[in-house]
DNA sequence: TTGACACATTCCCATATAAGCATATGATCG
DNA sequence: CGATCATATGCTTATATGGGAATGTGTCAA
């Protein structure tokens, strides 16, 4: 088996950093295609292709407005993402939490007896 | 040029389920590879290989007790992909509030006056 | 109708993946 | 030392990607 397509879903579809980007850029509102293009310095081509797998994943729509092709995002698509990656917030921070007890301690020790080894 | 490599930031390296599933057994704590091998039931060099990547990227590390190689999470390696994700979860809730929101008001109406079209 | 504009699609290529299978490496035990 | 356990690595194959270049498609204006 090769690696699962781009599409198969947003964490696959997010892991290109130029695609991050449009979306990125779409958080700023509602863009045309040449927009995009203009912004992120691209081919238009390879803009488009990013915009058709984001499109795949449900991560942006697209409205006609007569020539023109405006996209927006669609945030809602990045949940099971940030719902994945929420739970594992907790251990950083734990994890700082507790450096700083062992910073707490350290500093009490030092301030009432006397230091066992410098 | 092809896709970026796995080993090339935390978002690749997550984008596939079973280096996911991976860290998410991690998260309950160190285990060694066969262990892992049992809980997740795949054949033991996938695992390897698996680990292997998310060792590259900096989101396991290793310690080696006897023959056995217990792998520990790195969840501070996801911080990226928090951060990044963080952005975008205002906003799909603020679509969810400006939906309350238009709620309320379709209430309000309703309730204050006739309704102008069914 | 013709031309310009805004995008999307197609073809091509270099690259590298995930998984399967076999085998190598390294530590431990008898 | 030889056998065994615990992991890692090598090799192969099917698959599909990102980007480049060229071209197709649909819309609007003159």
């Amino acid at each position: 088996m090769a690696r699962a397509a781009t599409t198969a879903d947003a964490f696959n579809a997010v892991a290109e950093v130029r695609r991050r980007q449009i979306l990125d850029t779409l958080a700023g509102g509602e863009r045309g295609v040449t927009d995009l293009v203009a912004r992120l310095d691209l081919p238009q081509p390879l803009v488009s292709k990013h915009l058709r797998v984001l499109r795949e994943v449900g991560l942006v729509e697209v409205r006609e407005q007569g020539r023109e092709r405006v996209y927006r995002l669609n945030a809602e698509s990045l949940k099971p993402i940030s719902d994945w990656v929420r739970n594992y917030e907790r251990l950083w921070t734990q994890r700082l939490d507790r450096l700083d007890a062992v910073v707490r301690e350290l500093k009490e020790k030092e301030q009432g007896h006397d230091s066992r080894n410098e």
